[in-house]
DNA sequence: AACAAAGTGTACTGTATAGTATCATTTTAA
DNA sequence: TTAAAATGATACTATACAGTACACTTTGTT
């Protein structure tokens, strides 16, 4: 295989991904990548079955690229809990309600809610991963000496539902979202109303 | 004006619902739309300026009929708090992750959430109207009596957020909601956690 | 009855695009 | 150097659909 297949690739999966969170997926033609990409549409459909394939690896590229920093998050335990939380929930935040996140889940709900196993498979490798991390780190010793948490998948869904709040939605409207300092202040609302929510 | 004008006008609008809903705005041809409901294409544009046109009044008739139920709910006072906020809870939770709610939805945010104003005003007549039910609620003595809350739009916010969790994302992925008899449950949790973490 | 407004059926225009085919050109490996 | 594989440019096929034009019919009104 040539040095430069794999670069190719790449490239076109970025322009459509761009492409695609710009204009949404029945917009987007691909003359139109392969006309920024260069090349020829003969060596797009070489690469990619059809639009539908090239828009699940598309969808694959980013989830992983999006979610793996948002797992490291899930991860950090320093400081008290209160600050470990806020700073997770503030990072969390402007990841979900953000491109590419949210473009691409406009376009799977879009058009692709029906016949398709794309919603689910992207359910289980994003959202449902971070809950797992969540749920991990909640049942921590870190955490079940402070809290008093009986059922942590509950408990998980509901601090990540109060972090998100309707700002996910107004995302999805392409809604504007208050800035960075507003963020803060409400992200710190949240991780103290779960706090008292659960505490012991 | 003849007597079947304004049923004439109705049928297009339900009948463009059904169809946007199922298949999408994109796939919805208007030449489908007049095969069902009978009639020519010429009358659907004298009663609509175009598709847009069209689709925005299947927008208004829809928000009319599916909020004003979810106001009437918001306005229950009987019994205790708890019970009260549960029935509302769960009555919220179903109206909202279905149809038509969320297949239109899905159309707003993949297929108007630029330069258009439709997202802004489906959001203000929409979801700010059962906010603002549920923030006055939020401040009547009912509530006030037994519960804490300094800040009644971030309670609301909350509440609501903690009953929808990621039930309205996942709804609008198309993917299965569990059954009345696990949402329920899921409602009294939610409800509880609110309480407690407003509790005086 | 006569007229105008509202409605119907059908065909047409213009445009867009997914996917394929052809053939020339370039790159790589041996 | 050479042959095979990869890539590129371009044109083509088939289809779909928003919006318009027009001739004709029905309905309500005067």
């Amino acid at each position: 295989m040539r040095a430069s297949t794999q670069e190719k690739r790449t490239r076109i999966i970025e322009v459509a991904t761009e492409l695609f969170i710009d204009q949404g997926y029945k917009d987007t033609s691909l003359d139109q990548i392969v006309a920024i990409c260069g090349g020829s549409k003969q060596t797009l459909y070489r690469y990619f079955s059809n639009k539908e394939g090239l828009f699940i690896e598309v969808l694959e590229y980013n989830i992983k690229n999006s979610f793996d920093p948002v797992f490291q998050l899930a991860e950090i335990q320093n400081e008290s809990l209160q600050l470990t939380l806020e700073t997770f929930a503030l990072n969390y935040l402007k990841k979900m309600c953000a491109n590419p996140l949210v473009g691409l889940f406009r376009i799977i709900c879009a058009d692709f809610n029906k016949h398709s196993t794309i919603p689910q498979s992207f359910w289980e490798t994003g959202p449902l991963r971070i809950h797992q991390s969540m749920i991990a780190f909640l049942k921590s010793e870190r955490v079940t000496h402070s809290l008093h948490i009986e059922d942590a998948e509950l408990a998980c869904a509901q601090l990540l539902s109060l972090i998100k709040l309707d700002y996910y939605s107004m995302a999805l409207l392409g809604l504007a979202l208050p800035d960075d300092e507003q963020l803060a202040k409400h992200v710190k609302k949240a991780v103290a109303t779960f706090l008292k929510g659960y505490q012991k």
